[in-house]
RNA sequence: GCACCCGUAGCUCAGCUGGAUAGAGUAGCGGCUUCCGAAGCCGUUGGUCACAGGUUCGAAUCCUGUCGGGUGCGCCA
């Protein structure tokens, strides 16, 4: 696979020969090779481009090759002179069935049905819809969710899980080894407070199920206790120092808390169906051993020098325009660490002992700051080699419908599990409403469904960087760019094969590009992996949603267009139409799962 | 003060290495169901791409500046 290079498309300058590749390239790059050629062909420097692109507009072809204007420009020649060179010396036989030439050298071409039909049968059979596994599989650590086990997780803690758990996902699917790491809270001043309340609590409530039933209650009387009694914050503080120091009897209340706090958290994930496992936990605490080794070795390369007697490193690299060095604290005054030292210990162990090619953090833009100044230390002090690919892949804020930070009516921060439970009860009254002879147990498991992925689903589909409004109207109205008219359109294929009585895997017959409505929908379907290749390099999965949503919407064109089932269609014509829902579901499907999102046969 | 992000239709958002007449959804308006699931489809109204310069065959996209909004900036994570 290419390099993580990140941001812009390297158009792919690999030579390789057709018959050693199992699968085929994907149209753009086929394209792209066959008109270099002919640039090569005929005397086009071999670093410009061939800017292929699918077209725009009906009636510029099925894609474009822009790369014309340009070429005659560095070579000082006619740009629609060469473009008519370009095409004469362009070979598509049997894949193209017209180029042409138009407004100042723009080269359209027009895709032939019949080569569209072989590639979307050979997609239909393959299990993997002809999406290429990587050729060499990277290691890719990814950070991601990293609750505060202190707390209960909120809504704060949404776009991390699931934006990293789709990604996660998707770079599994084409073939890397993926590391999740759940750099859970589990350390630091407030769990000193937290364990001295679950002693007392201890004693009056039996067990630490009961008395952490709700995180939530649990912390705020912790804090109350600390605030009003003099005595417990004292004791507070005592026991953090002795947690720190390695106390057996402070270290086995803490080990309590943790499980308890995390099984909450697991229980959050299998409702939100996140692939993340308790063995991905890796908290803070993990790196304690490295923290002060980390410093030493600072200190030795004389990057961290003191400064108000606290161990500072200064970035040059990260200097504003006066030329002031950006500051990071990696140890308090008192000796204490920060957590810019716990992030560099573990960037140590993903590189040394996970073996890490690229790592990937999804963290809240607002700390873009701090990530950066962990990168360059990092590289600085030689943690990590220039070969690893260091990417904070930030997100924005969720709104709410004021444009603020989303809240609860009464300003407190939104739990998870109770956003996921008002999902699956909206979704339920929906599904009920149009569907109210489906038997229950049916119904509470496609409410399940269609709850839980329109919340993901309304996430993912927003620019990853950008703040986004969270609107219980818009994702659960289940019209337009929604998970729900996703699952729709995947059951409404389903229904269409319960109605022809065939199973899928019985039909080869050869595939008919007839219409208008069917080429364009081939030509979408067959530019998955196209998208799957670019959410992966750029890590934003609204990409792939806005795929699938083309693919669902172009499908729900075709079905109004193309009559399947009624009277007067050939076997040939319906077997073929079949074939192409056949593999819009099975796109949708595993489009959908790589987001994290279940279909259902009916709903 | 400095740094980063953002400003596109009434609202929510796309717009890929700079490409042709800036696109969806939603809201509004008008149609479509003796026919494969109407959670659907088709049509239509709606934009000075914040503003001003610059780069060039071509700018929503790249550069500079201005205005407006958000976030962050040495001992929380």
């Amino acid at each position: 696979m290419a390099s993580p290079t990140l941001g812009r498309y390297n158009s792919p300058p690999f030579v390789f020969s057709y018959s050693d590749r199992i699968y085929p390239m994907n149209i753009r790059e086929l394209l792209n090779q066959k008109v270099l050629n002919a640039m090569a062909a005929v005397g086009v420097p071999s670093d410009l481009p061939a800017l292929i692109a699918p077209s725009k507009k009906a009636g510029f072809g099925d894609y474009q090759a822009n790369c014309a204007m340009g070429a005659a420009k560095a070579m000082g020649t006619n740009p629609r002179e060469l473009a008519t060179k370009i095409v004469a010396a362009l070979d598509l036989e049997g894949i193209a069935e017209k180029i042409e030439i138009a407004g100042p050298g723009f080269i359209n071409i027009d895709l032939k049905p019949e080569w569209l039909g072989e590639q979307i049968a050979k997609a239909q059979r393959d299990a993997r819809l002809q999406v290429e596994q990587v050729s060499s599989p990277q290691n890719v650590v990814i950070d991601y969710s990293g609750p505060n086990l202190a707390k209960e997780m909120h809504v704060g803690h949404l776009r991390s899980t699931i934006i990293g758990d789709s990604l996660a996902r998707l770079l599994e699917f084409q073939g890397h080894n993926v590391i999740r790491q759940n750099h859970v809270g589990d350390w630091g001043t407030q769990f000193g407070m937290l364990i001295a309340e679950l002693e007392e609590q201890l004693g009056a409530k039996g067990d630490e199920a009961m008395a952490l039933k709700d995180l939530e209650v649990f912390y705020q009387q912790a804090k109350k206790h600390f605030d009003d009694d003099e005595a417990f914050a004292n004791k507070a503080r005592e026991y953090v120092v002795r947690l720190q120091s390695g106390d057996a009897q402070m270290l086995k209340l803490w080990e309590q808390f943790k499980t308890s706090s995390l099984h909450h958290s697991t229980e959050i994930y299998q409702q939100l169906n996140v692939t993340l496992k308790d063995t991905d936990v890796r908290g803070e605490s993990f790196y304690n051993n490295d923290l002060a080794p980390v410093v030493k070795e600072l200190q030795n390369q004389g990057l961290a020098v003191e400064s108000d007697g606290a161990q500072v490193v200064f970035l040059q690299e990260l200097a504003d325009k006066e030329g002031n060095p950006s500051p990071m604290i990696i140890q308090k005054q008192g000796g204490g660490f920060l957590y810019a030292t716990t992030d560099l210990a573990a960037l140590r162990y993903r590189v040394n002992t996970l073996k890490a090619n690229r790592i990937m953090y999804f963290i809240d833009a607002r700390q873009s700051l701090h990530m950066q100044q962990v990168f360059t230390l990092s590289r600085n002090a030689k943690f990590v080699d220039e070969s690893v690919s260091l990417e904070h892949l930030a997100f924005g804020t969720m709104m709410g419908s004021d444009g603020k930070p989303f809240k609860t009516r009464t300003g407190g921060t939104v739990k998870l599990a109770e956003l996921l439970t008002e999902a699956v009860e909206r979704a339920g009254a929906l599904v009920s409403e149009k569907n109210p002879d489906l038997p229950s147990d049916e119904i509470a498991e496609i409410s399940r469904k269609v709850g839980i992925g329109s919340v993901k689903y309304a996430d993912l589909c927003k620019t990853r960087t950008n703040d986004y409004i969270f609107s219980w109207e818009s994702m659960l109205s289940f019209e337009g760019n929604t998970a729900p008219y996703l699952q729709y359109a995947f059951t409404r294929v389903q229904s269409i094969f319960r109605k022809a009585g065939v199973t899928p895997e019985s039909l080869t017959n050869a595939i008919i590009i007839g219409t208008e409505q069917e080429k364009t929908l081939a030509i979408k379907l067959l530019q998955f992996s196209e998208v799957l290749d670019q959410v992966a390099r750029e890590a934003m999965p609204h990409l792939l949603c806005t795929y699938l949503y083309e693919i669902a919407s172009l499908y729900m064109t075709f079905y109004e267009a193309c009559p399947i089932l009624k009277d007067g269609i050939e076997a040939d014509v319906r077997d073929s139409r079949l074939r192409l829902c056949h593999l819009v579901a099975r796109t949708i499907q595993q489009g959908l799962e790589l987001l994290g999102i279940e279909v259902m046969e009916r709903m």
